[in-house]
DNA sequence: GTTTAAATATGACTGCGGTCATGTAAGGTT
DNA sequence: AACCTTACATGACCGCAGTCATATTTAAAC
């Protein structure tokens, strides 16, 4: 690795640092790219060159927190166990994941929806939360047909995108309460609804 | 009505009027305050009497919006028909609703969100999109659980959100994709899904 | 009609995100 | 090692949202 190339990692990471640390200080908002490239003791100009715009950091701390947690994910998700319940775990998992730093998950989360919008996303392309969970519920599905834990002839794609708007559905309305209820037991509610289904 | 009430009304909807102009001429983000205040012939400060933000304006707009969609709504809904229907029905033409102006409509969802973050509503405050729409889904399965066609013993509340979130997901979903395929499809589809439940 | 009080209008000003022309240093070339 | 090229750093600068002290208009009080 070039000395180029350390120094930019390098750089990366001081401003990734200092950052986190002054938004968990004093907010978001309240902090100012100038404070950040103070105490990084790098230009203002250097900071752009990093991340295009400040919002781009919660991005950028997302994506952080995602590898971490998928990677999470994927080692639990072996165990037999009956489709509802390993669907179960993973979104109250998921959800759960969130329940630190309810202020800046907040943001962040805003921050993906306006930014799946500037950009012209081709399908297949986003590999992160709303797709990857998708996928993810796409194969416990799958396999759930095949062990006859899942209805037969159900369209698994259009069952997929159900379950993962209950989940975004409650984590959003979870998130922006006053109230401190449990996730757990609403997501685990509503999961049993839509596999007993509604209609008598 | 004294004359600073008609001058108040006056130039709010001056200001309505101009901006609205404007964000279909050129977009939301290039319109700026002061292009606004000179065509409505106001100060620039002036503008901050009446909305708090330049993203208030969103807010209005909505609710301007839902005035006129909610209130189609409902003497459309006294038809008897099955539950099922009266809900792709009613889901179905609120996402149609969306279909002019899918730009300003993801900006005002958008500006909806952020919005609920800075207010502390207490519960059943917010009269506004997801709650009013619960409540008229929460009508609808209480009566079909009265007439047989929705499973009894259900619950009621909970059902209502899920087929709010299936709702919302499937609008924001279709509303940030490129493509152009059938939303009421989309919906009826999970609607079915979520009457006949996943399960086997 | 005059005075007083309250509401509303206003634009110079501030603060911050983001740009850009210019400077500096790394690494390749001879 | 001297030179060139390319990548990265930098801070003065710009545009725009939002503020605030001051001015103006309306309404009330007498």
């Amino acid at each position: 690795m070039s000395l180029r190339e350390k120094k930019k990692i390098e750089t990366k990471n001081k401003i990734f640092e200092v950052s986190g640390r002054l938004f968990k200080e004093k907010g978001f908002e309240n902090t100012t790219i100038d404070e950040i490239t103070k105490e990084a003791e790098i230009g203002k100009g250097t900071f752009f060159n990093y991340f295009p715009t400040k919002e781009a950091l919660l991005l950028y701390f997302a994506e952080k927190k995602d590898e971490l947690t998928y990677s999470l994910i994927e080692s639990e998700t072996a165990k037999s166990i009956h489709t509802k319940d390993k669907i179960k775990n993973l979104l109250v998992f998921l959800a759960e994941s969130y329940e630190r730093d309810k202020e800046l998950t907040k943001l962040m989360i805003f921050e993906y929806i306006k930014y799946k919008r500037g950009t012209g996303l081709k399908f297949g392309e986003d590999q992160s939360r709303r797709n990857r969970l998708s996928r993810i519920l796409h194969d416990f599905l799958g396999n759930g047909v095949k062990k006859g834990e899942v209805r037969e002839g159900i369209d698994v794609k259009t069952a997929a995108e159900t379950l993962t708007a209950v989940y975004f559905q409650s984590v959003m309305v979870w998130l922006w309460s006053e109230s401190d209820y449990s996730i757990s037991e609403d997501i685990s509610g509503k999961i049993d609804l839509v596999f007993e289904g509604i209609g008598s």
